[in-house]
RNA sequence: GGUGGGGUGGCUGAGUGGCCGAAAGCGGCAGUCUUGAAAACUGUUGAGGGUUUGUAGCCCUCCUAGGGUUCGAAUCCCUACCCCACCGCCA
């Protein structure tokens, strides 16, 4: 969420720097809003007053032992329009709480100007895409002839868009979750956390996949309000909602591995074949609290966390800015990672990396307090994949494969396999 | 599942209808003292919002959340969520 007093005293500016996303923010409608908000509030604080005062005078009278009946008989019709004064405030409210929260996240000035990923720009490459010298397998057939990835079985278990897993490449997915794991925990600094996959709506919108993307999520029948979540990124995030945090324990840096779920609505026909696109994945999540001056140099160095993974497994990666039009909705500037995926002969997204600025904070009303200041100030939120384990696996058995079938271990995962070099 | 007790500021914890945005302590901040620090002492210290040129003043809201009673609610009633204790059941 965009700062209120800015949005509501600047909204031509607001709205400008909200072109750079093709989004078009609806001036007189909020200005309309704003103009009926100040005017209610207004007459409700009022008699808010008049209420709270003679409240007051009828206490002090009774104590001094006066009659308090003809006082009494004065608030009766103070009373009824306070309520309805209090009624239309709260509807007033809720509109422009609604349209608030509708509102992305500012573009950051570096963002390239762009409408779709054909704008995104590239910023660097890491290593040299294989030459084959057979024809290269992809990772369903791949998988299928090494019986150890079986799409159908999980369509008969729940439907399309899962995958059951067994044997070597079931060992090594869950090789590459605990290296990523291992390598953030100890060589990047992360905590290691375990947080619950199921979350209320609250946590939801601090992170800001509610109100608006609720299609894009599994929600339990449950009647608790409950979801699955479709990243760490809404439990490890929200763990600070509402928090004060104390200067000397910024920066935060959090590393999860959990499932995640998504229903892809919306993106029926896309990337049916394979790993690239379920409807659950694991990952693993990079999620920091920084001082707001902090930001910057943080998703850089989460960044080049990601990065770092993919460079001790081998695969060769690229990675692209995202333009104005494909960052997501709290976004406030993304870096995308793509791997290599020979088989598509192309560079698919393998991790996301953003910095939300202050937006999820201010959602989430997460703190710190500013030394400087001695007030509690919003914090803000990085995260990203480092990385996604399905996508990573995929890259793996791919860009590592041989012409008979067999896949190699990179090193770096061979001490997770029990020193097994070779998945035959 | 049963019974009972609870959820108050950064933290601990008082407060059972008006004098309570809220005692006290801790912590924080400022000062005195000190070569410096600590200790001690003194003062100060919740958040959000409206109005406004204003970090001035005035005003509103907030004691888990949502309803209700009342002229008036942290305080009484109902519901939800969470925590604690004991009992039962069970991995």
């Amino acid at each position: 969420m965009l700062d209120q007093k800015t949005v509501r005293t600047q909204p031509e500016a607001i709205a400008e720097a909200l072109k750079k996303r093709g989004y078009s923010l609806d001036i007189a409608a909020l200005k309309q809003l704003e103009a009926e908000r100040r005017s209610v509030q207004g007459k409700t604080e009022e008699l808010q007053q008049q209420s709270n005062s003679r409240a007051k005078n009828i206490g002090k009278a009774k104590a001094a032992g006066e009659d308090i009946a003809p006082l009494l008989a004065e608030v009766g019709q103070l009373k009824k329009d306070l309520a309805a004064a209090e009624h239309e405030l709260a509807a007033v409210q809720a509109s422009l709480e609604t349209l608030l929260a509708g509102i992305p996240n500012i573009p950051a000035d570096s963002v390239p100007e762009g409408l779709s990923e054909d704008d995104n720009v590239e910023l660097r490459t890491w290593g040299t895409p294989r030459q084959f010298d057979f024809d290269v397998v992809d990772h369903v057939d791949l998988g299928d002839a090494l019986g150890g990835l079986d799409f159908a079985t999980a369509t008969k278990l729940t439907g399309s868009r899962f995958a059951v897993m067994s044997g070597g490449i079931a060992r090594l997915h869950r090789a590459l979750a605990q290296f990523m794991l291992d390598t953030h925990i100890s060589e990047h600094g992360y905590t290691e956390v375990n947080v619950p996959f199921i979350v209320n709506s609250d946590s939801l919108y601090g992170t800001g996949q509610l109100p608006k993307f609720a299609e894009d999520l599994f929600k339990l029948s449950d009647d608790r309000d409950l979801y699955l979540i479709p990243t760490a990124e809404v439990p490890i995030t929200n763990m600070l909602r509402g928090d004060i945090i104390d200067d000397a324990d910024l920066p935060l840096k959090f590393v999860a591995h959990t499932p995640c779920f998504r229903s892809e609505a919306g993106s029926h026909g896309r990337d049916t074949r394979g790993m690239i696109r379920q409807h659950q994945f694991e990952k693993i999540e990079l999620v920091q609290f920084v001082r707001p001056d902090e930001s910057d140099a943080a998703l850089e160095g989460l960044t080049a966390c990601a990065e770092a993974i993919l460079q001790k497994l081998e695969l060769p990666y690229r990675t692209v800015i995202l333009c104005g039009g494909d960052i997501g909705f709290s976004s406030t500037k993304t870096f995308d990672i793509e791997v290599w995926v020979p088989s598509q002969d192309k560079y698919r997204e393998i991790s996301s990396c953003s910095s939300f600025g202050d937006f999820q904070a201010r959602r989430m009303m997460t703190r710190y307090r500013n030394p400087e200041s001695g007030k509690p100030e919003l914090v803000h939120t990085v995260n990203g994949s480092g990385l996604a384990v399905g996508r990573t696996l995929l890259a793996v058995l791919e860009n590592h494969q041989n012409a008979d079938g067999s896949v190699t271990v990179p090193a770096a995962l061979q001490p997770y396999m029990g020193g097994l070099d070779v998945i035959k």
